[in-house]
DNA sequence: GTGGTCTAGACCACC
DNA sequence: GTGGTCTAGACCACA
């Protein structure tokens, strides 16, 4: 337990969850800035490097980046590369409150359909803080 | 006590959140009957009533209906309705991990999208364990 | 000079301005709703018919569809087909105004650049309102 | 106003504009020049410094630089700098109508983006006409 | 029928 | 090398 290191950002993609690819790769982004995994200025893959990393086309990869470039959570510079962008300031602080009571009260309620309880979701939230990628 | 009561159960639609309108019957069913909102022979609005309460198409609902009696979480009977039907112990744990995996992503991906962390997501999830039953 | 009829709005290309199609077709339909010639609720041609019209690939016409949903100028109903959104009402008057001049200036310094004068632009602009689409 | 003056001529760039970089410097030398601010005989800043200016890559600028050198828009002379050219007389009506249509699709685009309808720029566009020495 | 996703692969633009 | 655009065509999801 020495001193905690800053590990890789690792995508995995579950193909049979019927979620699309390009929007595993958009959650996952926003997952790890959510989770502190991923910082504003960090380079993401390259295009074409994750496409081989996760066996998929790269058509896929740079639209799931084109999208996030979209909503300004990535910039793009031709020929470099994509960064994780400074997040803008969200407005209505009530509005989100709302919101974020929606996401929680519908993940509980999708967990508990499966027979997991919030004791479970807590913990696998904990799980990315404290380690968002376990194996190298 | 003594008789059932028609359980007041009300379907919501997101019809910008990407996930397919089926889909979000078939979550919102599974997690009535999680959090008790939906007890076993409750009926379902038919097919053509609720088609019309969420202006959608009835084929939608019917599919959203069809996969989760296919599942055996609901049954119809010819002529009456469809009905909650009595559940099944689950299986195999690695289906369930999946999908708590999923749930896990996509709610820190959707709070991520409007600035909230891990963090708060977490803090969120223990306020509804210390008063459980504020809400209803 | 009878009664002035309402024009179905027209798609066209230039090939070879070097502005990528797709964007060309993202600012044809922003233009057809700065100018009157498409409305809330207007259906725009399915992806294949237009990319048929257009002589190019259905991909490139569902690419501008999905960025102009992405960004909420249109909406877009799986089996039915795409529609002009409501326009959310944008924010801070101000720096609204900046932009507003920015355009101004960045098209009159274009348009001067290549021998056309202010009145010059003002007559194409002013093309666009009375016939958005000469030929039927 | 005897001798020549360095004419004091700012490069501005927009990155997220999705105009590629060398584009937009080829674009303000031409404004420049149409507006007034640049002369003939004028001395463009060296491509070293308009990189460092503008914190992009040299070969950017070079580019830039080197196609306004193709179609003799500048001079370069070795072991001086670059000179802005005299303007030849300009071709074909054809493209110069095509690049017009272009730059008005794109500005109507623009303002409709944030909302600015098509009269919005013609009123702007007037006013620049009404008052046409009130910047610099 | 509608739109959505993905692959394969070509070619371009930029650094 | 980087990302961007476009085509061709398969297959899926939805009404």
């Amino acid at each position: 337990m020495g001193s905690r290191q800053r590990v890789p950002f690792r995508f995995r993609l579950d193909l049979h969850s019927g979620v699309p690819v390009y929007r595993q790769i958009i959650d996952q982004v926003r997952g790890g800035i959510a989770s502190g995994s991923l910082s504003v200025g960090d380079q993401l893959p390259t295009v074409r490097q994750l496409a081989v990393d996760l066996s998929i086309n790269p058509n896929t990869v740079a639209r799931a980046y084109r999208e996030l470039e979209l909503v300004e959570v990535l910039e793009t510079h031709q020929g470099t590369g994509t960064f994780i962008s400074a997040q803008k300031i969200r407005g209505g602080g009530e509005e989100r409150s709302r919101q974020l009571a929606q996401i929680v009260t519908d993940s509980v309620a999708r967990a508990g359909a499966i027979g997991f309880t919030v004791e479970d979701l807590v913990e696998q939230l904990r799980g990315l803080v404290l380690e968002p990628s376990r194996r190298r």
